[in-house]
DNA sequence: GATGAATGAGGATTCATTCAT
DNA sequence: AATGAATGAATCCTCATTCAT
């Protein structure tokens, strides 16, 4: 499928510069920040002897970040998007089944797996009052957003309507802060929270937290008000 | 109570240039990130004249970075740890009623309202690689959490123990990834993520949710491995 | 010759930009000592229109001091040694004849008179607890000095073996010396130490001077001990 | 005599906080130059807790620099000008013999060896052009060097009365300059050059060295022009 | 497509010095 | 006599970017 191919491709086919240079400035953007890194760094760890080589790609610094960033996003929208859990047609929206969920989940968890600098990538240009984070999110992220809400709402029960946008954030931070945070949680914990052991029980813990969070059900919720 | 007595502390006592260079930088760190500031910008909003002005106060920019870092956790932990979700004897602890949760949780939330600078602060510290989060770690996070995941453990029913340490980090990413991530929000959901209605409904999703979490319950448990 | 070779390529060749940098280094350097000199100085009288322009040459200041030293000390001790006064294979070391002292004398001076900043220069690198000589030290000073005792051995007469070394010091301080403390001397004992006169002064008296303190000869000397 | 009574004053009596900024002052001078030192390292050193105390002892840097340069100056030409070398009437100039000379050598580098820090100094101040030492030459050092050249005239033979000025230059720098360059000399000779054998065996080379520039006597010289 | 050289602007930090206390 | 605080100017060095080759 998309994957393979994708994976392939970027195994076998010569790389071009300008793919290397994608390459080590998301890497470097993800680490550091788009501040924390200088042109002069990327060009270097990406072969060039010189980093005017790299203007002859990217016209500015900004636009090699929102590259990366688009190139980052993209796929994972993709991902999303292919995943089943989304139409085009609203009125063909149903309630996905809770297999599909953890198809779903394993699917992002193996893609985020693949590609280990994005979460912390995105999770800076959220911060960056989405200064470099405009170009993507108009075309691609809101719809998705939208359009996952919608899901939710079909498949979850017990939420009133107005807390779904408020699930769906949750529902976001859970599954992607695990990765994008893997530093402060090595730290924190301890051990390694990529390695196979821990990736398989984060699995498992955001199937169950999922499946419990879709289906307040027949549980009484505390009062609430305040 | 402490915190409004903090309030008006801050408020009216005659605050030392430092405090005024720690309240700019705190601002600017946790709006642009380490290096997106500069110490001109930060001395300049602070009312002095000169950046050399601020090196009397810090010997470097990263010590100031550090003491900003430092001002802003600490209280979260005694708030913390002062909620009652914490014993300093092991044996003393015991499961959490829902009411101290929810209190808990109101109270957190309410000191991240008053410091609106706190949660993308800690997010951005938290990507640098805990590069400068390294000083606090040890002294205060570490231990939070684990003393987190001992009350966690007693309150929750239906988990594994070795997915406690997952949901430790899930409820955080829950409380704090809100906060931290107002940017997204808005431009993704529209709407102010801070506004009171908005707000309002965060708190009544994070009781619920928090509770739907801590109480896998009867619930069968999709099948696990891979 | 070869000093008249390299005189002329000096003026003729077109200077690259790093030998004008090193030039007006060269002169900044042996005027006001390394902390005299800021880099932007060294830039500007280099035609530079900014420091910025020097980096791209020189990482830091002190490559550029060190390569300064090393293209002046480099080019004496090459002078030095294909004087005739050293030799590769230590048996073949032999005395001196007087007349080939003179012609190593006069070579010396010819060259310090052709570079009048290299002896303040060096003077003023061996002050400064050689913290920026010691890439050229133990690379040929070293040596050299070595194999100048070695010479002074055979060349000299009634000395005592330990005090060979104090009289290699002392020669090296008669003749550089002078070149060196040129602005001392002109302020004390008045005229110009580099006119022609005083130059052919010092000449016969650093010939008479080294030629008596070679032969200790007859001379009955001083009691010693102490 | 005079030199015992000043260490003993120097050892017991209670130094003022000018002496001792004096002290780190000379130090800090000598080792690093005039531009290479701060105010905030001496004042530091001086045990002072803010640079502004010094100020209340010395206007400027510059004059914190011309008072260690007096007072590192002056006692030396007070000893040279006791040591019997020179004398206020020009007539009561006589030859001095050779135990004379053996005598101000030791006073000299005894109190060399008590004030290790003023060879490099005033090397140092020599270098810059003299800038400040000028205040002191015309002072001091001008008719000290005149008075020491007419009873070096005085008291060698063989040499023509215009090689005497070069010779007198001679005789300081074999002195003086083993002491400025003792860390060149240790770095290419090895060992300490201020090690108590070392210095018996520099006495002894000076002894002989000095006795026989003095005496040029029956030597033929070489032949001289160019 | 790549690179050596150059450059204006700005980075963090230190400088000597002053002033009120 | 001493010191905390402040400051303008300067420090070394790096920034992103451009241009000729």
């Amino acid at each position: 499928m998309a994957l393979a191919a994708a994976k392939t491709r970027r195994a076998r086919a010569p790389r071009t510069t300008r793919d290397v240079i994608l390459d080590t400035a998301e890497r470097h953007f993800a680490e550091r920040g788009f501040d924390g890194v200088s042109v002069r760094e990327i060009a270097g760890d990406a072969g060039l002897k010189n980093q005017a080589s790299l203007y002859h790609h990217f016209r500015h610094k900004r636009d090699l970040y929102e590259a990366v960033l688009s190139r980052g996003i993209d796929p994972i929208v993709a991902v999303v998007t292919a995943s089943g859990l989304s139409a085009t047609n609203d009125d063909a929206i149903v309630a996905v089944p809770r297999d599909v969920v953890t198809g779903f989940l394993d699917t992002v968890i193996d893609y985020l797996l693949e590609h280990p600098n994005l979460p912390r990538l995105l999770q800076r240009a959220a911060l960056d009052d989405s200064r470099y984070l405009r170009a993507t999110l108009g075309r691609s992220l809101k719809p998705l957003y939208a359009q996952g809400i919608k899901v939710i709402a079909k498949s979850s029960t017990g939420w009133e309507p107005d807390e779904l946008l408020h699930l769906g954030v949750g529902l976001y931070l859970l599954i992607f802060g695990y990765f994008a945070n893997t530093q402060l949680i090595a730290s924190v914990a301890g051990g390694d929270p990529l390695a196979t052991a821990a990736i398989n029980r984060q699995r498992r813990f955001l199937r169950a937290a999922i499946g419990q969070l879709l289906d307040v059900g027949a549980h009484a919720k505390p009062t609430r008000g305040r």
